[in-house]
DNA sequence: TAGGTTAGTCTACAATTGTAGTCAATACCG
DNA sequence: CGGTATTGACTACAATTGTAGACTAACCTA
């Protein structure tokens, strides 16, 4: 596991996410919207995806369904960590003020979040 | 601008980041305790980032000394904001959360995080 | 001043990535 | 049943990425 998933192959594995297990056919028709991709890339990457090993397939029929193996919030946490580590040394605090910043939070954002701490606050001990 | 920059591109801004101007050795010493790359290696990649705009290099005596034309700041911000976007769908508090979960935050930056939204909450308003 | 040291420039080359085309087998439609 | 559409398998191929080596000019040192 842990093979670096691409940027096209993300798109694929994303699509998965939304819902699986799903043909080749039915995840090319959800990235139609968003990529202009052929039918063939979408299935080279799912073969991809197959190969790294985050996503399975199981023959139905004359075709295959594909399933993410690798789900989207393990994906996300450990994207998260490494994105974190890389650019802000590890801790979360400059990357919210980052995207304070950038104006990236709404109110409703700072009601969660604070409600997200007082949770934390009150878990730990 | 905003070519994308490599994994092994961003060791070497990253690098640069640290301190700039620097001449290609330096940059290449720096790097030596964390990657194995050979002298040339290291230049290969600030060339690619000159190439992309990164990085500008003015001549001095005989070698050139190289400097971030993206800052450490700006990259991060885009970072951010891509990367919450594609996974967090574009909003900080599933991140925050994220994190949470995988026992990513310390009480130092959970303190850090409220004081962080005490000054959004006043600020806006 | 001759030989090592250091910088820059050019070239290399396999692996990965993006983006399909072709072909063959099967299935469905009229 | 015969054509058309669908699906998987195999192949392709340029661009980007990771990782340098070779060669050359300039410097520094004994």
């Amino acid at each position: 596991m842990a093979e670096k998933i691409s940027d096209a192959e993300f798109e694929v594995l994303d699509a998965l996410w939304e819902a699986a297990p799903a043909a080749a056919s039915e995840v090319a028709a959800r990235l139609k919207r968003r990529k202009n991709w052929s039918a063939q890339t979408v299935k080279t990457l799912l073969a991809r995806l197959v190969e790294k090993g985050a996503v399975a397939h199981a023959p139905d029929g004359r075709r295959y369904l594909y399933r993410p193996i690798l789900s989207k919030d393990a994906y996300a946490r450990n994207a998260a960590k490494s994105f974190v580590d890389r650019l802000f040394d590890g801790r979360a605090a400059p990357l919210v003020a980052n995207l304070a910043d950038s104006g990236r939070l709404t109110k409703d954002d700072i009601a969660e979040l604070e409600a997200i701490l007082k949770e934390l606050k009150r878990d730990r001990r």
